[in-house]
DNA sequence: GCATGAGGAG
DNA sequence: CTCCTCATGC
């Protein structure tokens, strides 16, 4: 509907291969704020002309070959922060904020976790556990706050197309799902599955498994959660496999939500 | 004019990345045959159906990474060989011979030479000498011959954008023109030149230069060169520049040659 | 600059 | 399967 405020979250899979399908689709939905993850791109190579032309304001941290996040915008991002914690991290290029149209954007790219007991998954767990610890330092939890980005974790047997089999593994496994169950705590509202209570809507299909995108093997890993101020106002969420269908798709499907806020 | 029997040589690089090009090419230009060099790809992967769907025989060798033969044809090609000897040399992959419609057609990609007075300076020049003894062993000057292919060497001034800055570096040096002179005096003409005596006519750009088509900073070292028996046929030579207006041109533009010839 | 492959990642 | 980087060739 014309009118509602529209955000979007999108892991691209590398902004600059995605560059034709991002363009084409920001021309058609429009969001007012578009989260992407996995940028991949250093920040002197981010398109940002090309952004500008298509009428949004951009900021971005990237790195090359991994992580990279930005925003864009319609409106003009106001306080914008990168990374973490205050003394930038290893991998301030997996959290950007920014305050757009009064509202609290935090996108992040959560670490992957590789393998279930490895460095790589309690640097993932230990990740998701500082989120709280972000919001209380920068929000408080009756203001409009929306989170948003690819968590890297299914929250619940909804999300994943094969529960059984793929419980403990990562991305689905209980650890991951009490952290981020700390999180939200905090006072967040999983707009998507507010809206929409059917299991197998999913925002991510692994290149490797054969077809997985037309044989539902999906996980729904990306997220748009905000804020009792916020979530109030919410309208609808969706899942826009469309891009699916065209050449060259991202391994992810832009995750959208509306608000009819101001 | 229809009606004429027409050649083409076209250094594709990489025929796998120039199947769009190529294919539209094809559909619109109909060449009875087509020498392409660089196909750049192993005999298994080599674009067969395609080429087949647009109406054209095939017959190529091809090794990854470099080098690789091809020999379009609408009608069969008969009497088919590869490599420079018969005890199938190191890189095969830079010859293909074939009579097609009668006429015998012999399609080279002579090695680069690198740099003047390196070994693979010599080795293009030892490369370039035993074409004469090739003809000489399958084929003599009263039939009618094509050797067609990118020959890696501009034969005079007018084949370069700078001669005087050019001479003497690999691709306008003496001993290039020496050896090659040598197969020319076996019994061949130049079928471009004989047509086109003007200067600044090339099939070639570095990709390094930049805006070299536009700025006219070529080569002409791609070649169609016939036996008196055939030669006495031609109608007209050209370069087809068209292709470097699209998207994703080759490095070299197609020459053609037209003959009157049954 | 534009191709190729190899090796790494997800 | 689809990205990345890096090395290599022209």
């Amino acid at each position: 509907m014309a009118g509602y405020w529209k955000i979007a979250t999108y892991n691209v899979n590398s902004i600059r291969a995605r560059m034709p399908v991002l363009l084409a689709w920001l021309e058609r939905e429009q969001p007012a704020v578009v989260a992407l993850q996995e940028t991949k791109v250093r920040d002197e190579n981010f398109p940002h002309d090309e952004i500008k032309a298509a009428g949004y304001y951009a900021i971005f941290k990237g790195q090359k070959s991994y992580n990279g996040v930005a925003i864009l915008a319609k409106s003009s991002p106001e306080n914008v922060r990168f990374g973490l914690d205050e003394w930038g991290q290893p991998d301030e290029a997996r959290l950007v904020a920014a305050t757009i149209d009064g509202i609290n954007i935090v996108n992040t790219y959560i670490p992957q976790g590789r393998q279930a007991a490895t460095d790589y998954f309690y640097y993932k767990l230990g990740w998701i556990g500082q989120m709280r610890e972000y919001f209380n330092r920068y929000y408080q939890a009756d203001q409009p706050v929306i989170w948003v980005g690819d968590f890297n974790v299914a929250p619940d047997r909804r999300d994943v197309y094969a529960p059984d089999k793929l419980l403990g593994s990562v991305g689905f496994h209980p650890d991951e799902h009490a952290a981020l169950d700390m999180v939200r705590q905090w006072g967040f509202v999983d707009i998507f599955r507010h809206h929409v209570p059917e299991e197998g809507h999913y925002t991510f299909w692994d290149y490797r498994v054969p077809n997985g995108f037309k044989r539902k093997m999906g996980w729904r890993i990306d997220h748009i959660w905000a804020t009792a101020a916020i979530a109030g106002h919410s309208v609808r969420a969706w899942v826009d496999t469309d891009m699916r269908q065209g050449p060259k798709p991202s391994d992810h499907a832009p995750l959208l939500a509306e608000f009819n806020w101001s």
